[in-house]
Parts: structure tokens; C-alpha cells; sequence
DNA sequence: TAAACGTATGTTATGATATAACATAACATA
DNA sequence: TATGTTATGTTATATCATAACATACGTTTA
């Protein structure tokens, strides 16, 4: 269980791959990857921490692709609907999906010092927490959890 | 692990239950459970449910017990602080704690048909997130987990 | 080609949620 | 009384989100 995110990689190379991933899953699900919905999940992939619908809206109008809040947001629902972005609720903000492709039931892990967003996935409906809905009776259709705390390299750096 | 909310329970016990028990920790911790603050609780404990700021300001503003945002907001503030009422992210509302005096690292079932919200919990810290928390060197300081779905009695009922 | 349709985008306006900032009150205690 | 602390009252505004309607553009159908 690998926490993307937090810690080092070839970010350039994760850029490129997480666009190039949409891009093929759009293809193939014949879903318009259009140049707004493209240019607003580039700028999710750009770091790994949540961006504000408003943040986001900022950019696209630098750049003349958009002004008005509904194109960030449908752009962004769009990446939602699809998989390819989450919102993290705590923020009121959306990150690029980390885990494309798979099945995931993702896990956030939100750093209050630098304000960076890993994302891990777990299973819910199996272990504790399904045993506990199937004994409610709960039927389970989503799952969002968001992890609050410190992150290495702000506790290691001292932010903590 | 019950997951008080859905289901049968004598509610008016449980109302005052509640408010017997927040009184009581109040007391043992010197914090001031003010008219507003009791009443915005109670309010909480009448419905299984999410509230609203804007919904517990209404109520209040009919009673004559405050009549601007930052009211309803700094006594769900207070009741949230000190682990008497959750908020529930997805929702943007709020909603009495079930659990009132266990240390709690709360689980939310969020009925998407009728709106009810059961609260039962876990300890996250231990089992897989714990773990992989730690792998990734996460230090964990607060969760919150909202599961969305069909409660049994809208299942049941034919509502999905 | 044109008509009809579906999907995406542009735009205006507004709704819904939340807080900053400052003023006042109420109470304890030095 | 003066001082400090906590709670409340109030104004104004920030922030997040969507309804509603108009326009554009490609595809299918006649």
C-alpha cells in the first residue's frame, strides 16, 4: 500500500502519465477529453495538494479558456464523475485521482502543516467497518475518508 | 459496534439523555453550556439527521435566541470542539454526537434516500490505514470517515 | 443540404455556506 | 473599581456552488 504523494518521484513522468491515462480511458469509454477538462486535470496533476474550484477558475481565465465558475466546476465534475480527480470534502477541493484505473475506494491523508494530499485506498466493505454496515443493514455505495495529521517532511522539518 | 440512528430506541430518552450527559461534562470540565448552546444541541438530538447552520439558525431566530450566522456557527463550533456534535463534510451539517464520552474516531452511514446519518466507530489508527499511515510516515491527528448508501429501512421500504 | 439531436461551452444571476472584525455584555477576581 | 476572560450581538463580506438560459458544434437522419 503505497501513499502517492507525499515523498519523491519523477513528478514530470507522473504529470504525462496521469494525462496520458485519461487520455486513453476517455478513448476508450468514448468520453470527450476536452481542451478545458484536459488543461484543469493538468493543473490538479501540477502538485499534489487540492486545488479550490476558484484557484482553479483563476488559471483557466489567464489563459482565456474560461471566466465564469460553472466551467471549473463542470470541468471538474467531470474528472469527478469519471475517477480521474476527487473532492477532499475537508477542503472543499479537488486532487487528481493518484490511483487511475483502479477499483479504489481512496483514502486521503491531509497534511494541516503544507497542505499536501496523499492518497492510499483501502477496502472498507470488508473488515470492521462492512461487518458493522451489513449488521445495520447499511448498504454501502461510496466511501470518503479523510485522514488529518502531519506529513514526514513537515514533522522531520519541524512544522510540527 | 451499534450504529445508533437507524433503528428502533425510545427517543426522548435519548434526547435527554444527551443533554444529562453533555450537561454533565461540561460541569466536570468548567465549560459554559449556555441556553444557545443547549438548545442548538437539543436540536441535534431531536432528528437522526444532518442540520444545517442556516436551518439551526432559523429555529433559533423563532426563539428569539440569536439571529445572525456567526450564532449558529460558534455554538456548533463549541459543540463540535469538545466532541458533542460531528460534522458531517459531504453534507456541509451537523449532527449530535452518538457516542458522548468514548473517545471516538467516528464512522458516519449517510443515507442518501431519507437522510439519516448513524454514527458508529473505529479506532483507524490501528488495522490497515493505521498501518499504512505509518509506512508512509503520516502522523495521524484526527479522521473522519462518511460512507454514503441505503439504510435498511429504505431498502426495505422500496426507496432504492 | 437541412433538420433534429446530443453534448459542450458561454454567461448571468443567485443561492448556500462560512467567517472576519468590531462592539457590547456578563461574570469572576485582583 | 479596574482588569481579564468568555460569551453574545451585529455588520459586512468572503467563499463555495449551481440554476437557468443562450450559443456553438459535431453527428445522425431525412
Amino acid at each position: 500500500m503505497d501513499a502517492i504523494g507525499f515523498g519523491q518521484h519523477n513528478h514530470a513522468e507522473c504529470i504525462r502519465q496521469g494525462l496520458d491515462s485519461v487520455d486513453a480511458q476517455c478513448k476508450a469509454a468514448g468520453l470527450q477529453f476536452t481542451p478545458v477538462r484536459r488543461r484543469v486535470l493538468e493543473m490538479l496533476l501540477a502538485e499534489h495538494r487540492a486545488h479550490g474550484a476558484y484557484e482553479i477558475l483563476d488559471n483557466l481565465r489567464a489563459e482565456g479558456l474560461g471566466s465564469q465558475p460553472p466551467v471549473s466546476y463542470r470541468a471538474l465534475e467531470f474528472l469527478v464523475k469519471n475517477g480521474f480527480a476527487h473532492k477532499i470534502e475537508r477542503l472543499n477541493a479537488f486532487i487528481a485521482c493518484a490511483h487511475l484505473a483502479e477499483n479504489h475506494a481512496p483514502v486521503f491523508l491531509i497534511c494541516r502543516a503544507c497542505d499536501s494530499v496523499a492518497e492510499t485506498h483501502t477496502d472498507l466493505t470488508r473488515g470492521v467497518l462492512g461487518r458493522a454496515a451489513k449488521t445495520a443493514g447499511f448498504r454501502i455505495e461510496r466511501t470518503g475518508v479523510e485522514i488529518e495529521g502531519i506529513c514526514t517532511a513537515c514533522h522531520d522539518g519541524g512544522a510540527a
